[in-house]
DNA sequence: CGTCGTATTGAATGGGTTCAAGTAGCGTGG
DNA sequence: CCACGCTACTTGAACCCATTCAATACGACG
């Protein structure tokens, strides 16, 4: 209920944390038709092969979308918080060529295609909106393949910490030093590419260091000039300004 | 001159290997004004921090995006073949969070952004096989993370050849068993993440087993399905059908 | 108060890197 | 026509980050 009613403006708030919102604009986007759903920890929402009649706005909680190898073997491809649009790109791409799940219990949103196209159809700069939501996407994936390809798995961690912080101070869901981070070990290591085993050395080297404590699913960075250089952190690539001319 | 008065149809016959275009749609595509324009083997197109006024259109030879660290380690993020628009995202994200570079030779044409909103001004299906075109790029990306998260050096390397094989044969580019790939090992070692050394190994280990030839810039495929499997490679995630429901 | 998921620790193994050296191929100029 | 020099490629050996296996502690919840 509330949650439904909320959660236009949750997506109205992403949007314009990248993305400058005439107040008609920002009516409209509220006022898109949303279907609350509840989640448990795990459970999938959409999976891979599927072809999607809904995106899915996270409202709370922490979602991801993952892949999964044969031998048991998961590659979390990206976490999203609440304001994130996972599966935007089903409005495009027909099949689903991932899956997407429950990281912590969540409640998400669900928003017809039909309703975005209507959307974009009658307030044109809300497809370049979305569209450019959907090339953040893509820029962090690039990231992702950085500390993937090149950086070690205490940059990597440090990198995600930075770039989940920086994302929801964003759209309002930090308090000056700490975030709600509600994921296990083994689901982080899922995402760095990491055993759980290291994941978990990696994290204690990270509070030995001062840097960070996640504690209670939640992150408190101690240190944050000290995370941002251990992962060579730097905001470019999540593109908040808002696409202005410099 | 013949670069230019081709660009246009090379662009067409990328979008039409995902997406249905119209006689009409087809016809403005191919009209869009390029400014063919060489590049040398390692050359910069666009670099970080940039923000372009052109999409670039690879023409002829291969691309690559890549974002450079500290102490000379780059990350090749992606491959780009005729046809390919490795920049367009730069029409929604002002700066470029990555650099274009030439990995061989290559001819590229400019279209200025402003063309290609004309464009989808006048042709509004042209936005979303645009948009699409980017999504698929995103797909791309996530592929790329799974290799590097959870595969070995061998089974990256012969996904990365599969893919490679598959998207140039959806433009034309191929012969049978054949196709160009005009990159040296450092460069490859670059897009998988491996050392030039340990490429090498791969790369010896893949011949040995039969499955291909890299000899003269020319990839060649001796056993499609041993490299397929060695891979695990699915090209659900190219999205080459062109989005119509099942 | 037991139990199951999660977190933690230790030891052995391994894929890939790094360092170092040597070879092959090719364009250029003498 | 061959020497030179450059770049790309190849090979060997030592090292290291991270994995795997195995066991143990914690902690929330019924």
């Amino acid at each position: 209920m509330s949650d439904s009613a909320n959660a236009g403006e949750r997506l109205a708030r992403r949007i314009e944390s990248t993305f400058r919102l005439t107040a008609e604009e920002r009516q409209a986007v509220r006022a898109v038709p949303v279907a609350a759903r509840v989640y448990e920890a795990h459970q999938d929402i959409v999976r891979e092969g599927d072809r999607p009649v809904h995106c899915c706005l996270v409202l709370s909680g922490l979602a991801c979308r993952y892949k999964s190898l044969d031998e048991g073997a998961r590659q979390i491809l990206s976490l999203h918080v609440a304001g994130d649009v996972p599966d935007l790109q089903s409005l495009h791409l027909g099949v689903m060529d991932h899956s997407l799940a429950a990281v912590s219990p969540i409640t998400a949103g669900l928003i017809t295609h039909e309703h975005v196209h209507g959307l974009i159809e009658r307030h044109p700069r809300l497809g370049a909106a979305l569209w450019r939501l959907t090339l953040i996407d893509s820029s962090i994936f690039r990231q992702w393949i950085i500390g993937l390809g090149q950086k070690d798995a205490l940059r990597r961690m440090a990198h995600l910490f930075c770039e989940l912080f920086t994302r929801m101070q964003a759209v309002g869901l930090t308090d000056a030093r700490a975030c709600p981070l509600p994921i296990t070990q083994g689901d982080l290591g899922d995402a760095l590419g990491l055993s759980a085993v290291h994941t978990n050395r990696v994290l204690q080297e990270l509070r030995a260091r001062g840097l960070i404590t996640l504690d209670r699913r939640r992150l408190t960075i101690l240190d944050w000039d000290g995370l941002r250089t251990a992962a060579e952190f730097d905001p470019l690539y999540l593109h908040q300004d808002r696409g202005e001319a410099s």
